[in-house]
DNA sequence: CTTGTTAGTGAGGTTTTTGCACATGAGGAG
DNA sequence: CTCCTCATGTGCAAAAACCTCACTAACAAG
């Protein structure tokens, strides 16, 4: 078989399954359902004309064919995927990333840790800036903004789109529970001086009215504390409380509505891989945090 | 780099081209066009955060991360490459083929010598035949027939439809050329004993009359050599004479006609991978033949 | 006999890859 | 310079590959 059309994602399910032992396991390791893990080895016994696996279907065997076969390929990919990690380790560099601050606090930095698992030797130096980007004048390497991204002025790559909505503490949620607008008449809602408009806006969209008198924080991150400690309701992109209302510690009644507006990393035109290295895995991420 | 999601098919494309220096050469390697090859390692460099070819594009040079790689990758995938081959040297069975005679002739055996370069210890033991199939009383692995394959007796894969058309060696084309039906009455008729009908059966489709009155064949492919050496026109099914069009020694002035029918392969459920590899070859094949 | 574990599969959807045609950029001839 | 050729780059649409889901099948253990 020409080296061009060897199955090779076929051949590593069944290295790994035959390694492992159980496709489960296989699939696994290759992040997949073990639904996949059985075509791809299907397949392979289709193309190769071999029998790999024998025996009943809660005890896989492989034949003395696979067995034989095996361990030529984990020699052959281990070879390959030491050559790969010694690669990427080698190229170290500099990334200047200039990022909104509350999004760094609550999601580029817990993510971060996975970049540097990735890439050793990549370096991430991190300036919180809400301002315009301005490649010109500034020498960030990215930057991740809100807003309508400038097709002119940088390439740029989507992450999420901006949605917000009213959440607060599971532990003031009023006896009758909350299931209209109306109801959130009862609790204090916070404020920004960033964005003071943030409940007038959402309360034009839900058409109601409600008491504009709580109390004004100075950063969005101090009102979160604030609303987590039970103080209040508050304005909040989806983005900045995800993980907080996965954990519980945070309710959204109402869901989120789209802003129109879009979350998204600027780079310089041709920067090198190692920036598109890094815009892509900040666009994994943002695709992860999406589901 | 976890081994479960290394871009293996980018990476041997990378390593096809570090090796023969062009991606022009690697995508004739790998069986692609130089485009595809391109986006391949763009994308590699994009994973792995490494700039891999620099250089004016008209003359690629590897970077130094790149010639660092490149030996480990064509190690491993050498290694790889030379246990598949193995594995599939050592699985010999013989194949038992029934095939339609002309069939057999003037598609099949032509091509099985690809079938033996890639599965070298699979020996195609073939029988030319027409009759029904019957696995039951015949000791065939696999039957290729034309017609509407059994669900209900066998496993079996369509190959391609069947199509006829009428044919004729371009030496004696008439001076006004060939444009419509009518045009074949300076033209002797040739036919078979096994199908007299089918210059009738195709007069009908395209709603003629022809003189029916040339000669008529033992078999199918004497009547072909007939019209090669320019003897008179035939109604042929496309499969048969589609070397012969290409190869510029028929013409097909009215093109094919579809009858309805089909090619397919039958095969015993469950026959193991041997049969299931040869079938899926026939595939292939047929799916070339088509274009 | 029921339950749990593991694999196989048909249908359907999503992602990736590819081919094509055209664009781009480098080097060389005139 | 300008034009030409060669090799690569790329937008778009189509095709292929791949995957998930939901369900089924086979076997083992309780």
């Amino acid at each position: 078989m020409r080296r061009g059309v060897l199955p090779l994602n076929a051949l590593r399910a069944f290295e790994s399954t035959a390694r492992l032992g159980r496709m489960r396991d296989a699939a696994d390791e290759l992040g997949v359902t073990y639904g996949a893990v059985s075509r791809q080895i299907r397949g392979l016994e289709k193309t190769l004309g071999i029998v790999l696996f024998d025996g009943p279907k809660n005890k896989l065997e492989p034949t003395e064919a696979a067995l034989r076969l095996v361990p030529a390929l984990t020699y052959g990919f281990d070879r390959i995927e030491q050559a790969v990690n010694k690669a990427m380790q080698e190229e170290d560099r500099i990334i200047d990333v200039s990022c909104l601050g509350t999004l760094s606090m609550r999601w580029l930095i817990p993510r971060l840790y996975d970049f540097h698992t990735r890439f050793p030797k990549i370096d991430i130096r991190l300036t919180t800036d809400d301002g315009p980007v301005n490649f010109a004048k500034q020498h960030f390497d990215v930057a991740i903004r809100v807003g309508n991204p400038d097709f002119a002025e940088y390439e740029f790559e989507l992450l999420f789109d901006d949605a917000v909505g009213p959440v607060l503490s599971p532990q003031i949620t009023p006896d009758g529970g909350i299931s209209q607008p109306d109801d959130l008449r009862e609790i204090p809602l916070l404020h920004t001086k960033t964005r003071k408009d943030a409940w007038a806006s959402w309360c034009e969209i839900v058409d109601t009215k409600l008491p504009v008198d709580g109390r004004e924080y100075e950063h969005f991150y101090f009102m979160l504390e604030a609303v987590m400690a039970g103080l209040g309701a508050a304005m909040a992109p989806w983005v900045l409380v995800r993980d907080d209302i996965e954990a519980g510690r945070l309710i959204a009644p109402f869901g989120f509505k789209e802003t129109g507006l879009s979350y998204f990393a600027a780079y310089r035109p041709r920067s090198g891989p190692q920036i598109e290295a890094f815009v892509s895995w900040l666009q994994e991420q943002a695709r992860k945090t999406k589901r």
